[in-house]
DNA sequence: TGAGTTAGTGTGTATATTACACGAACAGTT
DNA sequence: AACTGTTCGTGTAATATACACACTAACTCA
């Protein structure tokens, strides 16, 4: 069933980098594209819009089906549109930037995609179309919000030590950073609730566990607060 | 001639947020939709883009065709994309937002808008779309980029006084500023360049005309320079 | 020459940022 | 039971930054 214009339409598209933390480093979610163009490269998850669906919709209806993700944070990053990003013809594309954190979410490849696999972002391969302009983009991106809005504890589990959380943060900025400043900084703040509860199975003292108060932070934010690490 | 297409697609069109700067208000451009649907009712200006345009061409000519504004700083601000947001038909609309300063630039509408015209950001009519939503957003991310980018000195003419940049951050901010830190601070990020002229044709002293050095910054921000203000 | 208006300037005080090191806690090993 | 290895958790002093604040200078116009 055929869909007539009376203008010629561009097709749009969504692609999601989606950032993922390690132990060691900062990683990037990748699909092996099992289809051409590019077929057998590596490129974001992403896919093409419905006409029921808003680019939202159609991000994370992309990354549940191509890499069983959900519920997850995902921001808007930036519409790329060079008329020959796409060798087959031209395609806009709206860029998302997505935070999970490993540990809660397994990733499994399914349909189009031939494989899933997280990379660390300074080992990415070689990518198609336009998406390591984009993977730069979300970088960039990333790396600013974390200064001045509680994106990072997207990437941690729900509970956290203060000493995952001053990883990440050396991680992503890739500077190191004082940890008892680090500390009176964040807790100065009075955005993390401390548990009760302490690390488990690790052969040296434990640290004590703490939960991002992400009510109290709305409520903050409200009356003029403004986060900033 | 019709195109067609094996799956439905949806339109696509750039929207344009024009601030511009007067002597007691920020502003912002609309223009008066000649057509339906919205016939009468104001809008932001913007159009369809074309195939073989980026949306920043795609933006650039429409600015230029309904407001014969050229040349002015111009950025995307967010893709929307709500399934209703035009009562025809699915159309996502990729919206910027750009600055301009009101003494270089005069305005004048054409082709399918009926009038342009400058408005007071607190005195905008009820708009066509989901326009309104745009501004808003624009708003806020011109007063966010204001603080930690040079953005400010698009809507002042190339050679301003300190006072007008200062009124520019206090109209824009939204809250007085301290007039001796403020020179402060812009000093000492040692940006500006003093010319040997000072303000004409006013009614009292006449204060020294400064310079943006848009080279040096961007010199500087290599080096790892932050603007804040 | 006097009135009105904006330009231009410095200092002290409070607040925030930085740099920096060691004993406590715990698991595992001998 | 003692020892080893590892991370946790904590405070202070020095420096830099941010803020509050008021008067004289320069100019136009009546």
């Amino acid at each position: 069933m055929p869909y007539t214009y009376e203008y010629p339409r561009a097709a749009l598209t969504v692609d999601c980098v989606v950032f993922g933390l390690d132990e060691q480093e900062l990683k990037v979610m990748l699909i092996q594209r099992g289809l051409p163009p590019f077929e057998g490269k590596w490129a974001l998850p992403g896919g093409f819009v419905r006409l029921e669906e808003t680019l939202d919709e159609a991000a994370r209806r992309e990354l549940q089906e191509e890499t069983g993700l959900t519920k997850i944070f995902l921001e808007q990053l930036y519409t790329f549109s060079e008329v020959d990003r796409d060798p087959r013809e031209r395609v806009v594309s709206v860029a998302y930037y997505a935070l999970v954190n490993l540990s809660d979410h397994k990733v499994h490849a399914a349909t189009d995609a031939r494989d899933a696999a997280w990379f660390g972002v300074h080992d990415v391969p070689s990518l198609a179309f336009d998406h390591a302009g984009i993977l730069q983009m979300a970088l960039e991106r990333l790396r600013a919000k974390l200064r001045y809005e509680p994106v990072g504890f997207e990437l941690l589990p729900k509970k956290f030590t203060l000493s995952q959380l001053q990883h990440l943060y050396e991680l992503v900025l890739e500077r190191e950073i004082d940890k008892r400043n680090f500390r009176k900084r964040v807790l100065a703040m009075d955005l993390l609730e401390e548990t009760d509860e302490v690390q488990q199975d690790v052969a040296h003292r434990a640290a004590r566990l703490y939960r991002f108060d992400e009510r109290k932070y709305r409520r903050l934010v409200k009356t003029g607060f403004h986060f900033e690490l």
